[in-house]
DNA sequence: TCTAAATGTTCTAGCTGCTAGAGGTTCAAG
DNA sequence: CTTGAACCTCTAGCAGCTAGAACATTTAGA
């Protein structure tokens, strides 16, 4: 039996984030001592140890939530869960997108910065004036 | 003069957020109406798009703060102002990095999903045994 | 001039995915 | 039996907004 902290070392994952994710429901609670304190076992560590994976792939916690859900119910179909995997690919993909056209964007302002003060910093004026640039960057929340 | 839903429009943002960025100090308390609505000028209208295009090329709200600052100072080097862009361009290619990493892996498990049950998902085995992964992924928070 | 709709106001709380701290309890080694 | 590390709960905070409640103001038409 693992206390919190020995769990949190062998999946590389922190305390608090560890009672987070129980806190969540994306953890089960697990037993606990006489005197209160957390207890887990081999399913747990496997557990976590999934979460953290899909969590270092990108997946958003409602995602991992559905794949943990496909995990546990394994006569259920794969299309789920490859389609969930197909759906955070995509989401990559437009994230890369963006920030391929940012970073044309700001490699552009810095080349062209030839130094001297702020008044003709064609950094601060690429800012200033949008009708410069030259990608569509909508960036925001990317 | 101009009502805030108005500069909102002409600028491409949400009038809440322009009460947020008046809040954090972004934006000037702009002059009032007898009423106590807000009211806005040409200034203010060049502020908000210079935060608005920043924030589509990825900058966070600090970053924007200093450029303003260095912008409101004509006199100032233009070193700085070029140092936070590089800053900026540093991680979006750290981020892109990552998400290649992600996309290799994504793609690998997604590819090798023959259909089937959940009890023999590739999705699903790749994120139960870390030590099928070929690359470097450690994407959280990225 | 009156009225009604659109837009404005403040305040509070919520989103994701944690993270940190306060103030107290339990556990395990010596 | 003591001590100190690790645990407990609870609350609040991070970025960067976004949404809603409950109310006030503005503006255009009748």
């Amino acid at each position: 039996m693992l206390t919190i902290g020995s769990l949190g070392k062998k999946t590389g994952t922190k305390v608090q984030t560890i009672r987070y994710y129980e806190q969540i429901g994306l953890m089960p609670e697990p037993g606990r001592t006489e005197g209160g304190q957390r207890r887990y076992g081999d399913d747990e560590v496997d557990r976590l140890s999934f979460i953290r994976h899909a969590r270092q792939l990108g997946f958003p916690l409602e995602a991992i939530r559905e794949l943990l859900d496909l995990s546990d119910n394994p006569d259920r179909s794969c299309h789920e869960a490859d389609s969930i995997a197909r759906r955070q690919l995509k989401q990559v993909e437009l994230r890369m997108d963006r920030l391929k056209a940012l970073r044309t964007e700001l490699k552009r302002m810095i080349h062209e910065c030839s130094g001297g003060n702020t008044a003709d910093c064609k950094v601060l004026e690429v800012l200033r004036d949008h009708s410069e640039c030259l990608t569509d960057h909508d960036a925001i929340g990317a």
